[in-house]
Formats: structure tokens, C-alpha cells, sequence
DNA sequence: CGCGTTGTTGAACGACGTCAAACGTTGTGG
DNA sequence: CCACAACGTTTGACGTCGTTCAACAACGCG
């Protein structure tokens, strides 16, 4: 009886993954948990790379920034993800971590960790594991940042987030967002106008409700619906659920 | 006096890092050489994982397939550079990568690699360094998606094209692009005519010139002048070299 | 030589961005 | 408790960048 969706190409319990690997670091090496609060950097770009840290608890953005001032979000993290991977290749790191919320990290060194895995080589599949799966999360977003017309990619935005909390064991049909319109922008590439525009039509389809307070509880009906009309844009553009 | 540009937060020299991994791996573990042809796939998607491949010669692109049948082309790949990554999570990979060119790899067992650097520490650092370079260069590419406007899209494509080369002792003054149009396009998220009407642009404000032989060789008289369209975009948006 | 592929260019359309106005929410200080 | 400011959100009108559709040109190949 498990709560889990069982998404394809993912072990049936990722709550469980989390839990064994949170574990597995306590019992393996010296943890420094940090607590943050909402607009708190983990690390920013630039900083000396040394430790990497773990999710305990919030919500975390990463925060990609050119040179000329233009930045971008470039990823969102939660419960069991890691933060800091981006400085391994050149010992400084190469984005800012940004809490979204008030949370706890645990940070271990990242040389610990190295020699901790001498001992104990699943600390190694681990780490690998991770970055694989960061790897291929992010060529996703490009698929649908590249591929998909702003409502979807909305629609994608609440799937995702969705299916994170559902993958942690939380419950799915309501969700808080921790962003404003502008950092959902940001994120998906496209003006907070757009954002706005877009959860208004996905309302107006009855693919998700606003809750009597404020816009940024989502409640979501089902989300089969969210997929469908996602899917429904690549086929047949905007002849989905709308006005 | 050295040919190769100096990127900040990039070792001096690029080439002695690739040619020294390419001898560590030689040295410490079993290699299979494998040569391709422009279109053979190294790796599908679904395939069961087992091995790395690192890049010895020629082009390589990833493919990343939706269920619906949407692809994005999410990577480019020279010499030196690393593919199957995506597949250490899941045990399968999760793209395609395809030869552009004809070209070589050479293939590593990942268990064999794992065994091998227990008693070669630096195997490890480098696959580390690797998979983290990999996670900032698409960083790199999400802000370039979201940020910039067509024209400077193709030209920061061009120039990540000449960095790559520079990078790897190559002439710089002078590009063959391995990529029809269409390609371009999926790969920086915008339409094949598009890509066209923007090469034809930058050949007009004179940042780069067809050679007389087809419009697939390119001539860029200097990449400052690259990079300073793309600078330019961002600041005044169409303000640089134009018709 | 004829044909398929690739690339270029033009014109019309549309999705999304820009600009602007109005409203709701939250927090602060009188 | 209210007034006020700062911030976030929504919605409309309008402009534009990029797409769509189409015709044509340049190769490469049988």
C-alpha cells in the first residue's frame, strides 16, 4: 500500500531511496547539518568549493549568473537532493544555492566523502547516482523549455513539482508554490505576465483551482489532466481544456 | 605564446587535460576502441547501461526523445568529452548519442572503472570533474536558452563551437559546422529558417563570413566580435552590427 | 541530366513580450 | 485600528520577434 505513483524508469519507493540514503551518510561520515532561512544562499558562485550538501528539509533554486547580469533559474531542489555538485570541476562553485524557504541542509565534505567511500563504495553509487540523475533531469527541462509552448511548460512547471512532493510522500492534490510568478518565469523561460496568463487558462479548463486564499495554493484535481494537456500541446496546439 | 584562448575558471590548457585523461585511462583499464560512422548511435535510449564512452575523434550530438516523439538535441560532444553519463541512474541510458561525423570512441566498462580506481584515486576525480563540467555547461546552455534572442543564440553557438576548438589546439579562425540548419535550430530552440535568417545577419554586420565553398564552412574574422554581439544583445537588443 | 536534400529569402500570421492600469495582500508605523 | 507603502498578481491593449507557408536556388548523387 504504497502512496507512491509509480512513475516509469524509477524504483517504486523513491521515500525510500531518500531515507536509506540520508542514512547511510549518518552513519558513514561527519554531517554539519545548517538550517536556512527563505532567501539564505547555501553557497554562491565564485565561493571556494569543499563540502556538498543535502536536503533535509525546504525548498532550494538554483541560480545561474552570466557575467552581464543576466541570471537564470536553473533548477529546484527538495527533500534528498544535492546542492554544491556544480563545483567539483573547477573548486569554486559555479551557481548560487537559494533557499525558497526556511529549511535544513546537511553539508559533508566533499573529500570526506571520497575517503569515506574507500570503506564504504556505496556512498560512491550514490554520489554517481545523483549526478547521473541531475544529468538527466536537466536535459528534460531543455526538452521541454525548447519544445513545448508556454502553457504547457506551466502545466509541466506544476507536474514536476507535483510529482516531487508525490515522490516524497506528501500529498499531491494541493500544492504551495514557494515562487512568485516572475521566478516561475524565470525559470521556464518567459515573462511573469506569462505565467500569470497561462495558471489563469489552466483555471478557466478546470485542469487546476485557485483555493478561496490567496493564488498561490494550487489545488490540483487530478493530475492526469496536467499530463494531458501537456501532451495535448505537442499534438494538437491549444485544442486542449480552455475558453 | 600559447594558441589556446584563456577561459576564466578553465585550466591554461585544456588539451593537456584531455590528453592526460585519455593516457590515465590507457594506462590503468581495459579500453575497447570503437569507430563510427556520421549517423550510427554509440548508445540508444532504453539500452541497458554498462559503459562510458569517451569521445577520441569526431562529433557527437545527444538526443533526447519524449514520449510523444518531441526530440531535443541537448549536447554537443568533442574529443576529450564524456558520454553514457545519463545512464549510470537508472541502470539504462536515457538518450541518444549519435555521431555526426565519423569519428572514435572509446568505450570503458563502468563496473571496470569503479574497480580501477581503487588503486587509481585520480580515475575518480576525473569522472567527478567530468560529470560537474557537464552539469555547469548545461546550466550554461539553459541561461543562453532563456535569455538570449535568436541572433545571439546562434552566435553564442558558434562561438561555444570555436571555444570548444580553440580549447582543443585547433584553428579557430575557421569552422566546419557538422549540423544541417534544422539541426541548429533544435538543438538552440528555434526554427530551421530562423537559424538561416540569423546566419545571414551575422554575415552582414561582418562578425562572420561564408567561405566561397558552401555555407556550412564559416569564417569568423574575430571571435571578440562574437562575443561582443552577444553582450550586445543583451544590453540594447539589436543594437550591435546590422543591416 | 533529373531529382532529392539542404539552404535562403519573402510575406502573413500568431504567440509571447512589453507597457500600463487596477486590485489584493502583507507589513509597518502613526 | 487605520493609513499607507511595498510587493505580488491579474488583465487588457498593443507591438514584435519568431514561426509558418511558400517559392526558389545551390549542391550532390544516381
Amino acid at each position: 500500500m504504497t502512496e507512491v505513483t509509480n512513475t516509469p524508469n524509477r524504483p517504486v519507493s523513491v521515500v525510500g531511496r531518500i531515507a536509506d540514503t540520508l542514512q547511510l551518510l549518518q552513519d558513514s561520515m561527519p554531517i554539519q547539518r545548517r538550517i536556512v532561512r527563505a532567501g539564505d544562499s547555501v553557497y554562491q558562485v565564485g565561493q571556494a568549493f569543499g563540502s556538498l550538501y543535502i536536503v533535509n528539509s525546504g525548498y532550494f533554486k538554483m541560480v545561474n549568473l552570466s557575467g552581464e547580469g543576466r541570471e537564470q533559474v536553473v533548477g529546484l531542489y527538495f527533500k534528498g537532493d544535492w546542492l554544491g555538485l556544480d563545483g567539483i570541476a573547477t573548486s569554486h562553485y559555479a551557481c548560487d544555492a537559494v533557499a525558497m524557504d526556511t529549511g535544513e541542509v546537511w553539508a559533508i565534505r566533499y573529500d570526506a566523502l571520497i575517503q569515506a567511500a574507500v570503506r564504504t563504495p556505496a556512498l560512491l553509487t550514490v554520489l554517481h547516482e545523483t549526478m547521473s540523475r541531475e544529468l538527466t533531469r536537466e536535459h528534460d527541462s531543455m526538452l521541454s523549455l525548447c519544445t513545448l509552448p508556454a502553457d504547457a511548460r506551466v502545466a509541466g512547471f506544476l507536474r514536476y513539482w507535483t510529482d516531487a512532493l508525490a515522490q516524497r510522500g506528501q500529498r499531491t492534490d494541493q500544492i504551495t508554490l514557494r515562487m512568485t510568478r516572475a521566478e516561475i518565469g524565470n525559470y521556464l523561460g518567459m515573462t511573469l505576465e506569462s505565467v500569470s496568463r497561462a495558471l489563469s487558462r489552466l483555471a478557466r479548463g478546470d485542469v487546476i483551482r485557485f483555493t478561496e486564499k490567496g493564488r498561490r495554493d494550487i489545488h490540483i484535481p487530478q493530475v492526469e489532466a496536467l499530463t494531458a494537456f501537456i501532451q495535448g500541446a505537442t499534438v494538437a496546439p491549444m485544442a486542449g481544456a480552455l475558453h
